[in-house]
DNA sequence: CTGCATTATACTCTGAATGAGTATAAATCA
DNA sequence: TGATTTATACTCATTCAGAGTATAATGCAG
């Protein structure tokens, strides 16, 4: 810092990081290269007016689809990210799945990376992780309380990365069981180069809180939407059911939609009213506050 | 990014940015260099364990304090920031007041900065502004909803960046008169150098919002506090008056602090119990939701 | 073409949380 | 000693969130 001991380091490498997260039948999905196994990234390119715009210029580019919200995760240093000396700034960007020109570029389910983030059929995978891990915090009482708080009774869906992060502790990660004495079986879960799984758990768990109070799901729907898929997105985002008449009230309540006098047709059950969001949404997006409805 | 046209820029610059806060006597202080005029600041030192474990070890040299927590803000990068070309990570942490000895620096109240974010007495400065935005926007739709949505009726105190980045717009700011035709008088408050009061204006607004739900609070507070000390310390945060016997209601349905059995005396009125926060808190921080009544 | 399955939509009920106000207790100070 | 000041403890009304139930409108099987 000014004003301190000299230190004048030689100038560092700095890479962009993407999690492009768009939904897709009822699944979140996000845009990997190299089968799945890494994030798209790469040197942060001047030139740019600022970081997201060239993050927005080059995801338009790649999938000939507008980047509709960008927002910034975090910016790690040092050796935890690769051998290079240098910084890496990750972003969450939602978009609508496209076919990507990327090479290699492959669209992948969250949740192959967390099933156990999951809980829309069943918690079983979680209960079973918590016994695990329970075993792990015999007799360590502070362990227990993390435990307890992050897989027990009252699951918050926003703690993926506490989750994640209790996991490598107990090894039970094929990243992390390297550095502990062998434990498996391992937990599920498809595993990521460098620290990627982390950056894709911090943008899960901002992604679902976001959505809690900001209108940004609409960036992951169609123009215009029925209530059910605007509920599924929501479901698939938090990786929990909700209650259908309380989520409709909420939504009518909140003023966000307006009908647009169409409907479905040609499928099984009484036809679905379709919705958009209204102008003063767009508007006064990042302005008004939203409710939907999740853990409390 | 990777597998995409060729780019290799040279290395850049990287530099950290701390935003330190304090609550002392009832007001938000923020430590400052070049008398008020910037935020402490200074390349990034490689060599620690990560980008946090650095400010901390600078700044606990720096005031003799431990930094109870610190938290990533934001990461700037281009011209924007100065003239370097390179990338600027600012940081948010919360201690306690002391001599810095950092030479030149100083701590200064926040709402210096701010005054219209100060609204625990009166709101009428926030009204003034409102009534000049208004005259701004007369004629302009999107810009009379942004100025009702975020200087109306429904104030919301997250909202600090954008009613400065309103403020900005409508030339009321010194630093953005510059680019726009004068129109005195300014809207009041200090000036700080580059984009530094941005920076300590998205501060304020990831405190506002954190303190609604972890307990961060108490990183601000003695070990030993009475509840009338806790609420003003979030009153003076969130800059808003809070409703006595409800504030109380739910710390105590919280759970967040347990009496120590002294109190305190010498002073007017009944003794205050002294409280302490529960060990459990500190345990958990970071797990579990903590509500505090702000804004809904 | 009739009833059944399916999905959408509308309504009710209950308990919890929130906002606002009032009453009493225990100290200092004139 | 009583007035003032601050802490603490209740009460009441309203809103909001969770959960369940009833009715409407379509496709589909017989």
């Amino acid at each position: 810092m000014r004003d301190t001991a000299p230190m004048s380091d030689s100038p560092l490498q700095v890479d962009l990081i993407a999690v492009l997260v768009a939904v897709t039948g009822g699944e979140p999905r996000v845009l990997t290269i190299q089968n799945g196994f890494a994030l798209p990234s790469g040197p942060l390119q001047t030139g740019h007016r600022s970081l997201q715009a060239g993050l927005s210029a080059w995801v338009e580019r790649q999938t000939s689809h507008k980047l509709g919200y960008v927002e910034q995760l975090y910016t790690f240093a040092g050796q935890s990210l690769s051998e290079s000396r240098g910084v890496s700034i990750s972003y969450l960007g939602l978009t609508r799945e496209a076919p990507a020109h990327l090479s290699g570029a492959l669209w992948r389910g969250w949740y192959e990376y967390f099933p156990w983030e999951d809980q829309r059929q069943t918690a079983d995978l979680a209960a079973a992780l918590a016994a695990r891990l329970a075993a792990w915090a015999k007799g360590n009482q502070a362990r227990q309380a993390r435990v307890e708080g992050l897989f027990g009774a009252g699951w918050n869906e926003e703690l993926v990365l506490p989750r994640y992060e209790l996991l490598w502790e107990a090894g039970l990660l094929p990243e992390a069981a390297r550095h502990h004495q062998a434990t498996p079986p391992l937990a599920p879960g498809l595993e990521m180069t460098h620290d990627h799984r982390r950056i894709l758990a911090t943008a899960m768990a901002r992604l679902r809180a976001k959505v809690k109070y900001r209108p940004v799901v609409f960036e992951l729907l169609a123009q215009d939407f029925t209530l059910l898929e605007l509920q599924q997105t929501m479901e698939a985002i938090a990786g929990a059911r909700l209650h259908k008449p309380n989520f409709r009230r909420l939504i009518e309540q909140q003023e966000l939609v307006e009908e647009t006098g169409r409907a479905t047709q040609g499928q099984a059950g009484r036809p679905a009213k379709l919705f958009r969001f209204r102008p003063s949404v767009l508007a006064e997006r990042g302005i008004a506050g939203t409710k939907l409805p999740l853990t409390r």
